[in-house]
DNA sequence: CTGATCATGTAAGGGGTTACATGATTTT
DNA sequence: AAAATCATGTAACCCCTTACATGATCAG
């Protein structure tokens, strides 16, 4: 249980726009930096077999027959499951939303799911706000303790980047993308 | 090679400033959130007999005989090697220097080293000014794309954290703790 | 005397990295 | 003709997580 597994939803989430290759996957990984993470070969293509073995991918049949290349495409399982993923932060009452799970879920969020996107925000955004009251604590424990000077940088950094966050996430909520 | 192995960085640092046995160590980290990582006791006992039998570490000759409590002590050999570590990216000439790289070694930084100190949080700067750059790059690539509308708010995202570090930084370097 | 905390481990399995292996096609 | 890129994989190894196992000590 607890199988996180980000490479399967990130290679059905770029299946869900075309259909690619295993090559074509890894290329997008590293020029997109997709949301700043990648995957060597050696994950994509075993996962790809994965997939296409529990019917969530297919190949298709654009393929030259006489080249070893696979071109896959997304099937109705896959696109379901990939949905049901995508949205189960939001239908899930889970009070929590790690920044991994946040990240993962808005790099396939464009233009459309514009009220889904919203409350992604909504839900993020609290999170942030208990992690911040947590780590205002944690400062206030430490500032007066020379011998704990590092800690206390790393506290401020997180303590500026969650406020940052909020600040953005904020912003977004309110100036929606269909106001550009 | 490439033995990453942050937990053992994270043991021979806290073992630096005094013995303590593996369940006050899993205690430290669950406390202080060290630097908001933490292990579990399946991964701290067998690398503590590890060190133990790379002689990095010893048992002290504190604990009582009847119960297994162990207590252990770093070597001199632990403590070189740790500061060797410690050390490594101002000496060797590596011009980059990763967030997690940087956040660990901040962790063992006191108010001692204040010339490390100040070199390590110049070399973050560095790397974050770089990152920043390549970062205003993509913007610039996705603004105007609705579609990749979740990716631009995530490229946002980590620009907002990445110029409030180089901010913290800025500051922390400008007036140093011997100001306090 | 019962439950919380102290205290130390092993086992199984997932996920990720690095290195290795192979060969076709395209560009220079 | 050589080098770069396209293209798909396997093997070994490390790190980490979850679950399991065991027992002592201390507080109510």
């Amino acid at each position: 249980m607890a199988r996180s597994n980000t490479l399967q939803y990130m290679i059905l989430g770029l299946l869900t726009r075309t259909p690619m290759t295993g090559y074509d996957i890894k290329q997008t990984f590293d020029k997109e930096k997709a949301e700043f993470w990648t995957a060597p070969f050696s994950q994509i293509y075993p996962e790809l077999n994965r997939l296409l073995k529990s019917d969530l991918i297919e190949l298709t049949n654009d393929d030259d027959v006489n080249t070893r290349k696979k071109t896959y495409q997304i099937t109705d399982n896959g696109q379901n499951y990939f949905k049901e993923w995508l949205l189960l932060p939001i239908s899930d009452s889970a009070t929590e939303l790690s920044n991994d799970d946040f990240v993962l879920r808005l790099h396939f969020l464009g233009n459309t799911h514009g009220d889904f996107l919203r409350k992604l925000l909504e839900l993020r955004r609290q999170t942030l706000k208990v992690e911040i009251a947590q780590l205002e604590l944690e400062l206030s424990e430490v500032t007066n303790h020379p011998e704990q000077y590092g800690r206390e940088l790393i506290i401020q950094k997180e303590l500026a980047n969650k406020k940052a966050d909020v600040k953005l996430w904020t912003k977004a909520i309110k100036n929606p993308l269909t106001e550009i």
